[in-house]
DNA sequence: TGACAATGCATGTTATAACATTTATTATCT
DNA sequence: AGATAATAAATGTTATAACATGCATTGTCA
């Protein structure tokens, strides 16, 4: 039987409307969810966020990105993109060097470790995807899908 | 229109599954909501973690709760109740004592002032509530809370 | 061309989170 | 009752996040 939320954190009070309920399972199930990926990155010697840049600079190839563009593509948004890249370039998952075209950027790029990293994690990252999304049907998806961006929309 | 998520996160290739989508769509979802709910609170003075937290207890009313099962309510678990209460503390938010019936156990209690700020709260979080999740019609706003319950699942 | 603004990044500082260890108190079991 | 385990908090430490500021480089426009 699933958990209801109201159980999970212990709330006496009902909640006042579904789109409250809705919005505070959003943030817990992310919660959950983060810890989950963490704890089947954490045998890697990575956090969640790590392997974002990981991806995300797997994703550029050889031509790399300079860390503006590795900011925005993260998917929560980390304000501190140049000691993120500091710790990931001390521990040898990215390499950086100055954009000769352009003195401001920075550009990094991934390196044979950090993509050899990235691979290892790979099947257990895909181990959660599946056990805790892998039982939703289709349709369900595509409704939670669309909902959650409609939530992200601006306005 | 609403922007795809592959398209807000710039992210070059397309998701290999539904699934992974839904994961990455949970995950970045929780992240603009928490700045959305951060930014309704700054002016207040608090983060959404203290504001957890004067739910908590003013649920729990005079009784009062036990750093414990603070920690266990709220929404995403912070480990480190101490200095969270420490600090709320500090800022008169919320008071402790030891229980009388088992000195382990610290309780902790509502402020006057927690109670009032967490009043003063209310309007610009349902706002936001309102803004974001308040379109979402009603059956689409069950199919969102099962599925997200069933991710949370353990199994 | 030279002043001025904009951009991208680095750095300093403070606050908070994450992790492990320690201490005080109570429960359990022989 | 006394040893042992279990529980709840506090504490120490390190890592990371959040916020503001500063610096170098480039773009813009008179």
């Amino acid at each position: 039987m699933p958990a209801r939320l109201q159980d999970e954190i212990k709330q006496t009070k009902p909640f006042p409307r579904r789109s409250s309920e809705a919005l505070l399972a959003v943030l817990r199930t992310a919660s959950v969810l983060d810890q989950a990926l963490n704890d089947a990155l954490r045998p890697h010697g990575i956090t969640s966020t790590q392997y974002n840049v990981l991806r995300i600079l797997r994703g550029a190839g050889e031509a790399g990105l300079c860390g503006r563009e590795v900011g925005q593509r993260l998917v929560s948004s980390v304000p501190d993109v140049s000691r993120l890249l500091d710790r990931m370039e001390e521990t040898g998952l990215v390499r950086r060097e100055r954009d000769p075209n352009d003195r401001r950027h920075v550009t990094a790029r991934i390196t044979a470790k950090g993509l050899r990293i990235a691979e290892d994690c790979g099947p257990a990252l895909e181990s959660v995807e599946r056990h805790r999304v892998g039982d939703l049907d289709a349709k369900t998806l595509e409704t939670v899908i669309g909902a959650l961006a409609a939530i992200r929309e601006p306005g």
